[in-house]
Order: structure tokens, then sequence, then C-alpha cells
DNA sequence: TCGATTTACATAGGTTTCCTATGTAAAGTG
DNA sequence: CACTTTACATAGGAAACCTATGTAAATCGA
């Protein structure tokens, strides 16, 4: 098998990206907020604001998804006793449930077909994981933020 | 570092995943016929039902992308010899080019950021290709179809 | 302390990317 | 040669985004 060039692999990584997403979302996915209730878990409440920056979407667009997650009831706003502008959004117990629910499906579907091939480890999905989350990664050139 | 589950690992897979197609939707790709012209340069000629099928789309959908490609230039679609029916979708050399240009970006885009990253190789890159490819890949297990 | 700027959201309006349902015409089938 | 199947096109609509802009709270300077 010849080696592709790592400019072919990085277009093929984005082509094939896009077709797993499609394919998650005609499965499964009941609405983009997945990836909401993915970060509120990993970071706790936050306002609307820190949300979409960290999912790298407008405010608006955010704005909109915690409004239809909380009339799911999977979110919560609550005042934000530090700023009455903004409200922050909380993981309901509902919510915590549904993001399992979803991360199951999801979680089967990916590794019913990785189970299928022999030559595809649980290691390499964590590197393919690492890949992707590198990719995403803001683009910190002068400035590191230093965090320790 | 803890080593997370493979369940986890493929929830994260497609977050992750949704996410990359976002950022580069944004960046610089011009529309979703970007997938089409790609299949096209590794298949040759298809007919519109055959690329909604490797495409994993509505035929509609095919049909919508196909003709958007076509008044840019970058597709002709041309009688089929041996179907009235259907006609066949050829790339074009300006598609052809569209193509090479739109790799160069996304290639750019990913390998820039995977080059800041020492602890990431090609190969690993590779792995993250192959992985996606994999789950993608339909569930043939029981029925080949038997192409030969 | 009070006007001026900034910040955090909400709302309005529009685009892109998909889908299902359905119609039409050519291709096979008994 | 009717009858079903296949290949597309069209109609209509939903979902996930965006930019522009308005409102109210927070902050800042004189």
């Amino acid at each position: 098998m010849s080696t592709p060039s790592a400019d072919d692999l990085s277009s093929d990584l984005t082509v094939y990206a896009a077709r797993l997403v499609r394919l998650v979302r005609r499965e499964h996915a009941p609405s983009a907020g997945t990836r909401v209730l993915s970060i509120l878990d990993e970071t706790g409440p936050l306002a609307i604001t820190a949300l979409a920056q960290i999912d790298r979407c407008s405010q608006p667009t955010m704005t909109g998804q915690v409004n239809q997650l909380a009339e799911a009831g999977w979110v919560t706003k609550e005042p934000n006793p530090a700023d009455a502008r903004s409200s922050l959004v909380h993981l309901t117990e509902a919510g915590r449930a549904e993001l399992g629910r979803i991360r199951q499906l999801s979680a089967g579907l990916v590794s019913e077909r990785l189970a299928r091939r022999t030559d595809l480890s649980t290691d390499d999905l964590a590197t393919a994981v690492a890949v992707l989350q590198a990719v995403l990664e803001p683009s910190p050139p002068t400035t590191p933020e230093g965090h320790s």
C-alpha cells in the first residue's frame, strides 16, 4: 500500500468527517444541541457567550440552541449572581441522561463498525480523536495563554 | 493520563468531527459540492443515483448539488449511451482545478495546525483517516454485493 | 455621580444544506 | 403491450447556521 501524502490525508480527514457527521445526525442525533450538553458536562454551568466561544459558533446560534435545550428540559437558565445581564446554563439530570443516551448510540455506531476491522484498535481510535482535537485547537501563535 | 473508554472516544469522534466540518466550511469551503468533486475524481464519471449512494445522501440532494456544480462549470452532464434516463456526470478540467484548490486550503489548515503538535505524526493522521473511513463503511457482513 | 462605552443577550431576517413525497419518462418483464 | 421498476426532476419544508441590530446591565472617566 502506497503512503498517501500529508496533504491528501488532510483533505480526506475533512471529507470523511463531513460524512460521519451526516451519518450520525440522520441516524439518531436529535439536534445540534448535543455538543452543548457535552460542553456543559465537561465544564459545569456557563453563560451563553462562553458556550458560543467554546463551541465556535455565533452567540445568536447558541441562544437558540440553549432555548431548545431548555424547552426539552435538558438545561435550565438560572440567574448569574455575579452579573444580571447573563444567566448561567445548567445541565439538568434529564440532560445528563440524554447525553448518556446519545453517547451510547453514537458509541455503538462507531465501535460496532470499528470492531469489524481487526487492523484498527482502540488505540487507533484514541489517535484519531487526538488528531481531530489538535486540528480544532485555536491558533495560539505568539500569545500562549500559559495556564501553568 | 487516564485511558478513556472506547465508548467515550467514539462519541468524542463524532463531536470533534462536527466541529471540524464547521471550521472548514466557515474558513473556505464554497459549497457542499466538494465531496462530489472528490468522488468523481476517484471514480470517474457516474450517474446521479450512484453519486448519491456513494455520498450517502438522497437523490434529490445530489441532483441539486450536481446542478450547482454544472452551473459553476466544474462538472458536465452528458448523455449516458447505455441508458437514456440517466446522464453521466463528468468532472471538467476546471472542476479538477477547483478540487485541487480546496484540497490545498483544507490541507493547509489541517497540516498547519497538526505541525504544531510534535506528538502527532503523519502516521497518526493516516490512522485518523483510516478510522473515519472504517466507521463510514456500509455494513456488508452477511450479504456482500458481489460486484464481479 | 452621571453620561459614554462596553458587554451579554435577544430578536429579525436570510442563507445553505439537507430531507420526504411525488410526478414523468425510459427500461425491463411476462 | 400493459405492468412494474428505475433514474431523475420538482415541490415544499425543516434544521443549523449566519450578520445586523436593539436593549439592558456593567464599567469607566471626568
